[in-house]
DNA sequence: ACTCTCACG
DNA sequence: ACGTACGTGAGAGTG
């Protein structure tokens, strides 16, 4: 038999630093298991053995340590990030059957090496796979070879080593390994060796003569230095020390056979328990686990008597129709609307549109997305983007499992089928290969096998939707998702259906001016280098600035010199080029992602950008924008500024009315707090920066200074980010100390703020969560992580997520409101935008001052705060125009 | 695919 | 003693 022994510890060290830090959604550190199954695959591919034991050290002294207390002594401890990853890795082999031994009082070497003499001595043959050359002297001819694993640039490479290539590549065969450490030493082991005896005297040595024993026996030898033999002879002592430390032992008392360690089945349900839990699809599919129970759910489906129909021709559509019509349905779509399968009481209905004519197919897409089925579908909005292709519309959609997937953690990466049939507890699920990534299937439909996904699928969305609308009860977030989440994907969607215009012939001249500009600063920036390079090169640009031109580098990224534009600030009075490059900066930056980028989707059916706001994106309850992004065009700067203008109304009748939140998050923040002296501020309509500065810097409003509100207004913003003093201090250029004494002034008068500020970080430990206003749940596994960053980490958002989330629920509810205001006023108006605190609608000039009197009081009444909402609306002829 | 930089709230 | 603000998305360069 072929049995391949382990360096358990060995291996998953290799592995912690070969492989990119990987945490999963507690917080655990998942890398070093990471890399040990991929390096585990590898070999178990290469190797092919017949049985495998991993060795493992025990977290206790060895008999080394009683004969040598300074055996391993300057070893540091495995860090933290690597210990948490130690059971996990256990648990994975006991999943998969893999033989595991720990011997306390022995390391994992003297298993290894007890394991493979016992190999040796059954005729069994052994490869010790480690990333330590000690095992080494284990290597005999006859059968046992050590399989040597490094890493070079984050792969893992093996090299089989056996008695012949050990010899070629040291000069020694494998039993005169330890000689040569005894006489040299291991600084890593603290293994004292000869002391004056290094490298190369060593091999020196111990080819000539052999062993310890033979070296001293020869010691008279004129072959010898003088001043080699002095230091062998002061040295004897700690020479068979050494020889003894470096020996492997093969006597520990374990009890190894090979019949024990042939390979097994692994335990698939616990293994993808163990792998979903730590977040490992990439194995899951690799060793085609399916969720333990899945074929049983697939059968208690089965069992509740869904009774399965292909609709095959007109006849079978219209019964289904018939079936369907006035009911509650759970309906889902294969990509690119190939196929649809639609579940409801007994019964589920499957349709490919590749098996039955198009009219057929479309027929009874329209009558299921009518509003003649109540329904749950996966993912709404996505839904209703692909049935307006086919100019179907959906209507009468009552819960969405994607959506409230979100609801239930937004802090999940993905919303697709098997994710979220994930957080119900591996029972629900449905087999992972029938499902692509994205939100509903590959295109298999047509196939036996797609059909078949789409009924499982749509009977298992059927448990998923029970199981969802009760965790929303339990978790008290069912208001949150009815009456605010759900309604407002219609929103969005009218949003995107409307869209921008944008006007081209503007852009393009922009982008032409931009270009011109360009070109004259690359010559200019060309000269002053002397050289030619890649201005928008972070690397070339880190040369040029930091070697080339001698100035001291400021900073330093995971690959090089930082040089964004904090840095450059701080240089740029070094070198004449340094302002050059920052307008350079922001010129491309215009050009490529603004004047260029819009250009691109400004859609040549309507002359209008219609971007896609994403209502499952961000962790505190945001809406982002995408493909464009919508939400970041420039206004901080005048040329920036520029952009907005070119955003502009369908004609000469229309024109922008825009309006955003005064404040809103620091009022969320005085209302959360109940900090008396910030309501104060607010109900009084003060400036909150300037009633700040007054009161951290103990003078009166009318002596707060610009710098004195600057300042203020930094650490405001600090609070709601979860404020340290240390970014404070570089944010306003201060130092530290400073700083600290600007936060404590602050804490020290609004003790509500401070109060909060304690309790929140203390509930969030408590609970593992944070919730907003509104019950929106924002889940931080990161606050009892053992890591400092990572804990630090979790505090801040603790203390943001509630204020930042609040803030974004408040103004969903105003969208939900404005949005119903319009419709009932039959004002022909939309929203058109959102941007976080400020809402863009286009209007009937006629209408402007109406619509901006109502969009201002439902923003302001969105919800009552002990404080005041206040928004500021204004009317323009072009986005800029109307934010003023 | 990842890193850096930079645009917004 | 740790390394540092919260939340996003896009383009360009690099490997």
């Amino acid at each position: 038999m072929k049995i391949m022994v382990i360096d358990g510890n060995s291996i998953i060290n290799r592995a912690f630093y070969g492989v990119r830090p990987l945490t999963n959604a507690e917080g655990l550190n998942t890398n070093a298991v990471y890399g040990f199954l991929s390096i585990y695959f590898k070999i178990l591919d290469e190797v092919k053995p017949d049985g495998v034991c991993v060795a493992f050290d025990v977290r206790k002294p060895t008999f080394r340590h009683e004969k040598y207390e300074g055996y391993k002594a300057n070893r540091k401890g495995m860090p933290d990030e690597l210990a948490e990853q130690m059971q996990p890795l256990k648990d994975v082999l006991d999943a998969m059957n893999i033989m595991r031994i720990e011997c306390p009082g022995f390391e994992a070497d003297d298993i290894i090496g007890t394991v493979s003499k016992s190999c040796s001595e059954n005729g069994d043959e052994c490869i010790i796979v480690t990333g330590d050359r000690d095992s080494f002297q284990l290597i005999e001819n006859d059968g046992t070879n050590v399989l040597l694993v490094s890493s070079r640039m984050g792969r893992t490479e093996t090299t089989l080593y056996n008695g012949a290539e050990l010899l070629l590549k040291y000069g020694l065969p494998p039993e005169l390994m330890r000689d040569l450490k005894a006489l040299q030493g291991d600084s890593s082991d603290n293994i004292p060796g000869v002391p004056g005896v290094g490298e190369k005297t060593a091999l020196e040595l111990v080819s000539r003569f052999g062993d310890v024993d033979s070296i001293y026996a020869n010691i008279d030898s004129p072959d010898i230095k003088e001043s080699v033999r002095k230091k062998l002879l002061a040295g004897r002592e700690s020479a068979y020390l050494s020889k003894w430390l470096g020996t492997i032992a093969q006597d520990a008392p374990i009890e190894f056979a090979a019949e024990l360690a042939k390979l097994r089945e692994y335990d698939s349900d616990k293994l993808f328990s163990l792998f979903s839990r730590l977040e490992f699809k990439s194995f899951i599919t690799r060793l085609d686990l399916i969720p333990p129970d899945a074929a049983e759910q697939v059968k208690t489906a089965s069992k509740k008597e869904f009774l399965r129909t292909v609709l095959k021709n007109a006849d079978d559509a219209a019964c289904a129709k018939r079936y369907l019509s006035q009911k509650e349905a759970v309906v889902i779509t294969a990509d690119g609307l190939m196929g649809l399968a639609v579940a409801c009481g007994e019964k589920v209905f499957a349709a490919s549109r590749s098996e039955i004519s198009e009219d057929i197919f479309l027929d009874f897409v329209s009558f299921v997305f009518s509003a003649d089925v109540r329904k749950t579908v996966h993912d709404k909005k996505r839904i209703v983007s692909e049935l307006a292709h086919e100019k179907i519309t959906c209507e009468n959609v009552a819960f969405d499992t994607a959506l409230a997937a979100y609801v239930l953690d937004a802090t999940r990466k993905r919303y697709d089928l098997t994710s979220v049939s994930h957080m119900f507890g591996e029972a629900l699920d449905v087999p992972c290969d029938k499902i692509s990534d994205e939100l509903n299937f590959s295109p298999l439909t047509g196939s036996e096998e797609g059909i078949k996904a789409l009924l499982t699928c749509a009977e298992t969305l059927v448990f998923i939707e029970t199981e969802m609308r009760k965790k929303l009860s339990e978790t008290g977030m069912d208001k949150l998702y009815f009456e605010i989440e759900h309604p407002f994907t219609d929103i969005l969607l009218e949003m995107e259906r409307e869209g921008i215009r944008a006007d081209a012939h503007e852009l393009v001249r922009f982008s032409d001016t931009l270009s011109e500009q360009l070109e004259i600063m690359e010559k200019a920036i060309y000269e002053c280098a002397g050289e030619n390079f890649n201005i928008l090169s972070p690397k070339q640009l880190g040369e040029v600035l930091f070697e080339h031109l001698g100035i001291p580098p400021v900073k330093k990224t995971k690959t090089g010199y930082s040089t964004d534009a904090d840095v450059l600030m701080k240089i740029r009075s070094k070198h004449e080029i340094v302002p050059l490059i920052l307008e350079y900066r922001k010129y491309a930056k215009l050009k490529s992602t603004y004047a260029d980028g819009l250009l691109r989707f400004i859609s040549e059916n309507d002359g209008r950008i219609h971007t896609t706001f994403q209502q499952m994106a961000t962790a505190t309850g945001r809406i982002s924008s995408v493909d464009p992004n919508l939400q970041n065009i420039p206004i901080r700067t005048e040329l920036g500024g520029e952009v907005r203008r070119m955003f502009v109304p369908s004609d000469d009748e229309h024109c922008f009315i825009d309006a955003d939140y005064s404040q809103i998050e620091l009022r969320v923040l005085a209302h959360i707090t109940g900090d008396e002296q910030m309501c104060r501020a607010f109900r009084e309509g003060r400036d909150i920066h300037s009633q700040t500065a007054s009161q951290v810097f103990g003078v009166s409003e009318a002596e707060v200074t610009s710098e004195m509100r600057r300042v203020s207004k930094a650490v405001n913003f600090g609070i709601v980010y979860g404020i340290s003093e240390f970014s404070l201090a570089e944010d306003i250029g201060v130092s530290r100390s400073e700083a600290k004494r600007y936060i404590d002034a602050y804490l020290a008068h609004y003790s509500g703020v401070r109060d909060y500020m304690k309790s929140i970080v203390e509930a969030a430990r408590r609970d593992g969560y944070v919730t907003t206003m509104f019950g929106r749940r924002r889940y931080i596994p990161e606050i009892s992580s053992k890591n400092f960053n990572l804990r630090s980490f979790g505090e801040r958002v603790a203390l943001n997520a509630p204020i930042q989330g609040s803030a974004a629920d408040i103004i969903k509810i105003a969208m939900i409101k404005v949005s119903r205001r319009l419709k009932e006023s039959k004002i022909p108006a939309s929203l058109i935008l959102q941007v976080h605190d400020e809402l863009v609608i286009e209007a009937h000039r006629r209408d402007a001052e109406a619509v901006a009197k109502m969009l201002t009081e439902e923003m302001e009444n969105a919800c009552a705060l002990s404080v005041p909402l206040v928004a500021d609306a204004g009317i323009g002829d072009t986005w800029y125009d109307a934010k003023k």
